[in-house]
Formats: C-alpha cells, sequence, structure tokens
DNA sequence: CCTTTTTTGTAAAGGTTATGTAAAGGCTGA
DNA sequence: TCAGCCTTTACATAACCTTTACAAAAAAGG
C-alpha cells in the first residue's frame, strides 16, 4: 500500500491510457489518489471493489460501453460519477441510458474544469450524506444568539464577524451543545474532510473564535476544552 | 406501509424500465420515494390517484403520448411535471410549455440537473397560497420601494432602471431580506437555470445592480455579500 | 517533586479561494 | 443591421484557511 487512505480517491476509466496518465498526473499533485482501469469490466470491478469517492467514465469503451457500466455500477453503488463525453456529439447518445451520471465532462475538459466538477461532485454526494437538516431557526446560548439564515452570530449586543468557517463551526458547536464534539467530527461537519492525527487547523479556529468571543481557554464562558476529546459549547456558563 | 411519509414522492412515467430503474437507483438514497409507470394510461392512473411531488414525463410514450398524458393529467391535477424530451426538440418544449408542463429535461440529463429541477420544483409548489399568489404588493426597504406590479423600483426618489434579471434578482432578494441567499437559489429563481461552478452572473448582475444603487459592497446598505454563501439584501443598514 | 511526553494555544507565513468588475462575446427581437 | 441585454472571460484584490513553529499547560511516570 503506497497510498495514505485519507485522500480523496477517483477512479479513471478510459482506454486511453495517455489520457488516464495526464488525468493522474494532474490530480495526484493535487492531494488525489488516482487509480485507472482500461477497459468496462476492469472499471466496473475496481468501483464496485474499490471506495472511491468519485469516478471518471468515458463513454466510448471497448467491450462494454460507458452507460453499461454506469447501470451496472449504479445497481449497487451511488458513488458520483463524472461522464466523459466527445465534445458536442449529442446526436449520437442512445436516448435513455444516459441518466444515473452526477455530471458530464467534455472529452476537452480544461484541468481547472475537471478540478472544480470533481469537488463539487464529492461535495454534493457528502452532503446528501448527512442529509442537511436545514434548520434555520435561531440558536440562543447564554448571551450568544446565532442566527443561520442570515449566517450572523450576536454575542453581548455585537454582531460577531466570522468567518465562514467559523460561523460553521460555532453552529456545529451549539447545535450539540454540553456535549463534546471531537476534531474529527467538527473537521467533517465544516469541511468534509478527514482529520488528521497533526492537524491543527480546527484549534486554530476556535483559537480565533473564542477571540471574537472574548472567550478565554483557561476559564471559559462558551468553548471549553476537553483534552484528548474535543470542544464543547457549554450552554450555562458556571463560574469556577 | 413501507415509507415513511415526509419524503418527496416522484412518479417517473417511460416505457424504458432501465431508466426508471436509474433513476430509482439514484433518488431513493437522496430521500426520495420514487415509483414507476411503463405505459401512459398507467402513469396517468398513478398520477391522479397517488399523491406526487412531482412527475417525471416521457414524451415518448407507445400508446399514448406524453403531451395526451400531461393533458389529462392537468384535468384535474396541478402536480409538477418536468417533461423528458428528446435534446434540442424545440417544437416539443413548445407543446408541452402550452399544455402545462412546468420544465423539461433533455433526455441526456444528469443526475445534478435532474436534482436541481425536482428540488426547484417542489420549492415551487410547495409555497403556500399567498407565497404563491405572487404578492404584487410594493416592498419598502430603507429608501427602496420596490413595485412588482409595475416592476419599478425607486431608490432615494429616483426611479432606477434595471433590467428585467436585475429587477427579478431585486425583487428575489427582498423577499427574502435579511436571509442569505445563495447563487444557486438567485439563479434559479431568476432564469430556471441551474448553478454551474463557473457561473459568475449572478455576481454580475449583483455589481451592476449595486452600482444602480448606489451601493458599495464593502459597507452595503442594501446588498451584503455573504462569503462562501451567497447575497443578503439587509432591511435594516446598520452603521459599521 | 522533577522529568518526559502528550496535548493545546496561538502568531505568522504561505498558498488558495472567493469576490468585484471591466471588457468581450453572443443572443434576440425590432 | 443595430441596440440592449445576458453571460463568459479575465484579472486584480481581498479574505480566508491551513500549515508550521514554538511556547505553555497538562498528564504520565518515576
Amino acid at each position: 500500500m503506497t497510498e495514505s487512505y485519507d485522500k480523496t480517491r477517483v477512479l479513471i476509466i478510459d482506454d486511453d491510457p495517455k489520457l488516464c496518465r495526464l488525468v493522474k498526473d494532474y490530480l495526484d499533485p493535487m492531494g488525489y489518489d488516482v487509480e485507472s482501469a482500461g477497459t468496462g469490466p476492469a472499471g466496473l470491478e475496481k468501483a464496485l471493489a474499490g471506495d472511491f469517492q468519485a469516478v471518471i467514465l468515458d463513454v466510448m469503451l471497448p467491450g462494454m460501453d460507458g452507460f453499461e457500466v454506469l447501470r451496472r455500477i449504479r445497481q449497487s453503488s451511488t458513488v458520483p460519477v463524472l461522464m466523459l463525453t466527445a465534445l458536442g456529439d449529442e446526436s449520437d447518445r442512445i436516448v435513455g441510458l444516459e441518466i444515473g451520471a452526477d455530471d458530464y465532462l467534455p472529452k476537452t475538459f480544461s484541468t481547472r474544469e475537471l478540478l472544480a466538477r470533481l469537488r463539487a461532485v464529492t461535495r454534493r454526494s457528502n452532503m446528501t450524506q448527512s442529509q442537511k437538516a436545514e434548520n434555520d431557526d435561531e440558536i440562543a446560548i447564554g448571551e450568544l444568539r446565532i442566527n443561520p439564515a442570515s449566517r450572523q452570530a450576536i454575542e453581548g449586543g455585537q454582531i460577531l464577524s466570522l468567518t465562514p468557517v467559523e460561523f460553521d463551526l460555532l453552529v456545529t458547536l451549539a447545535r450539540s451543545a454540553d456535549r463534546v464534539m471531537s476534531r474529527d467530527r467538527l473537521l467533517d461537519e465544516i469541511s468534509g474532510r478527514d482529520y488528521e492525527v497533526f492537524d491543527r487547523s480546527i484549534d486554530v479556529h476556535i483559537s480565533s473564535l473564542r477571540r471574537k468571543l472574548n472567550d478565554d481557554p483557561k476559564n471559559p464562558r462558551y468553548i471549553k476544552t476537553v483534552r484528548s476529546a474535543g470542544y464543547m459549547l457549554i450552554s450555562r456558563p458556571e463560574e469556577a
């Protein structure tokens, strides 16, 4: 095993080795873990076996064509699939078979586009997983009021100017007030990333959140550190 | 009873079982409850009997064609109907529009499109009567007055000369004042398109709207940018 | 107690992404 | 054809997120 398991795993199924190489060379340095398959059956097998966060699938494949592969993938998997279609070649698409892909990518895609669509597709599937409850009700905790609809938080009458991640972090903590949230969990909620042991970004965000909340780590009114476990937003600030 | 009551119920009417399966396989895990019908008459019966939040209807059906099915559905139901048309077949669209289709999907749709349109269509039909009545009342926000009936907007006594899209954008923002509207949502409301990763047109419209409103992005009286989330029209311009 | 190890707090740097907007391109209806 | 409008493109800039580094605190172990 040469790859660490936390990367976004992408499978490309295409009979053109050059294209596979191209995609791999481009995505690898961006932190993706790219595998490839040159035929439909091989691709299908890999797609169903290895767990990938996304599959890039050429429509035209020798043996089993892309749509057939897609159909079989869909029989037992909901992995996001990006179909590679020939540019402008819309007329030869087989009516009725072409659904089930999450998005399409023209064969002449730019790397920028590839990356953007990959991200979009993986983000979407992460979102449906947690099935966003979309609760827009205001959350009140002590002097703190959080309004998801306007993405505003007010503490002691002052509007806090929070960055996107800080706001999400605060909402996440608030929705699980008085329960410890692991860094792992927090990171997943706010950015969908996986937590690594050396990842300190949550800590950094917590730090700046505290500064904006005027909160002291040693004697927290809001965010309490739970050593070796995570952070917790406390609903009733008690005096120590 | 196998299904929980709160899922969005979708009926697909298509003679291609593969397509029905694909839609079902894809939508089920996303929290939809999909039923299918293989013929016009069967579909019609189901559409009128079971209560669905949306119907996906193929234009080409053996026996009774899609338009006929749609016409009969419309005789006693206002359920949102998405027509499946062959790609680029403009005349189909025109016919369908007249009969009362709610939206179209090219047969080569991606699930991204499918999901976007399903959401749009169910959102629209979920609106309460008063919301749906397209409230033509004037909206007043600060120095700004918007009159949907005459499609005029006045700011500080001056009539703004807005383009159609700018006006719709302003109305949409105003009707959800103090709530962040995503670009996704805005784009859908004003043009029915679905948002692509590279789409900047909302930003551009916002920019020119701001110019006409004499609004400064950095210190907005009206339209506030909510980074990574969208835009928000603020009803009570606060001092910074 | 004292030392070592683990964990956390936070400043600063560096790279990345989102946004504002001008300009170009393209579509549509007169 | 032209005029008006919408979208796309392109680039500058600002805001942001993560990483790194180091200090401090807490726990563990003696």
